[in-house]
DNA sequence: CAAGTTACCTGACGGC
DNA sequence: TGCCGTCAGGTAACTT
């Protein structure tokens, strides 16, 4: 579920619920997640520690503390973050679960457990930019993500522009669902090679995405199946989409029938007379 | 090195 | 009703 808009959403739900609050206990249902949950080392740092900010860096969440300890939370296909009561019931998939000051809880509940936990010590004063994020690109919204970027790195590759856009070295943030609708917007064809497109091209994909994106965003994020934000309400993109998971149907710009391929194997979509 | 493939995990759905 | 194959928002470790 998680692409970047839907992060930003869950970034800015569970913000006011969390700001100012004091973690007190920590709960791990023994499941590990993609990487084994640093259950030891989060109540040994977080236990009584107040997190002072909260912020979104491509799809990861980054929980900031007094004592400068840093958690970082991915959350794969299915994960997600909401806030409860301590007394509500426990959901299946519920993993880990922070309870706070007040009595409410933080809970991780992730179906496929693709998510994964990270703890940055607070005596490690690295520039996590320049450890935990080394190979991440720019994020969308910044100047440095340009369509004189894009072509620069795109120089002397045959990738696929779907599967380049994709990839979080690239620009971070752009899963399946928001590579195809953005690819859809800027009028390129998801296999188009990325050593064929111009730079004005480029330029039209960033605008582009960076439209997509701040429009998913604003809607609350895309529910496919279980999306909700930290109150439990449900994205609502979908209703916007123009080519993701629309095989057989009617462009909405020019009638022609959507078709579906795979690239990179993930499925795409794309509309053969708008997209060149 | 770039690009393509596979594995990780659970659940929903369609066909039989 | 149930079994089986396929597919799903991501990413990293493989292979080619």
């Amino acid at each position: 579920m998680p692409e970047l808009p839907e992060v930003e959403v869950i970034c800015r739900g569970i913000r006011p619920f969390l700001i100012d609050r004091t973690i007190r206990t920590i709960y791990h249902n023994g499941k590990n997640l993609r990487h084994e949950v640093p259950v030891e080392a989060m109540n040994r740092e977080l236990t009584n520690n107040r997190i002072v900010n909260i912020e979104r860096r491509a799809k990861y969440l980054l929980l900031h503390f007094e004592t400068s300890a840093l958690l970082i939370i991915h959350f794969g296909m299915t994960g997600n973050l909401g806030i409860f009561s301590r007394s509500s019931p426990i959901a299946k998939h519920d993993h880990v679960r922070f309870l706070l000051d007040n009595g409410t809880e933080l809970r991780f509940n992730d179906t496929r457990r693709f998510g994964s936990i990270h703890i940055i010590y607070p005596d490690e004063q690295v520039n996590i930019e320049q450890v935990f994020f080394k190979t991440t690109g720019p994020e969308p919204f910044t100047d440095d993500f340009s369509g004189r970027y894009l072509q620069k790195i795109a120089r002397g590759r045959s990738q696929p522009v779907k599967t380049f856009i994709m990839t979080n070295q690239t620009v971070a943030g752009i899963g399946n669902i928001y590579a195809n609708e953005s690819l859809f917007a800027a009028g390129i064809r998801p296999s188009r090679k990325v050593n064929t497109i111009s730079l004005k091209s480029w330029d039209r994909l960033v605008a582009e995405i960076r439209k997509v994106l701040k429009h998913a965003i604003s809607c609350g994020g895309s529910t496919i199946s279980d999306f909700v934000n930290a109150s439990q309400e449900r994205g609502y993109f979908q209703m916007n989409f123009k080519v993701y998971d629309k095989n057989g149907q009617a462009c909405t710009t020019c009638s022609s029938t959507i078709k579906k391929m795979t690239i990179g194997g993930r499925t795409s979509y794309y509309c053969p007379n708008c997209q060149k």
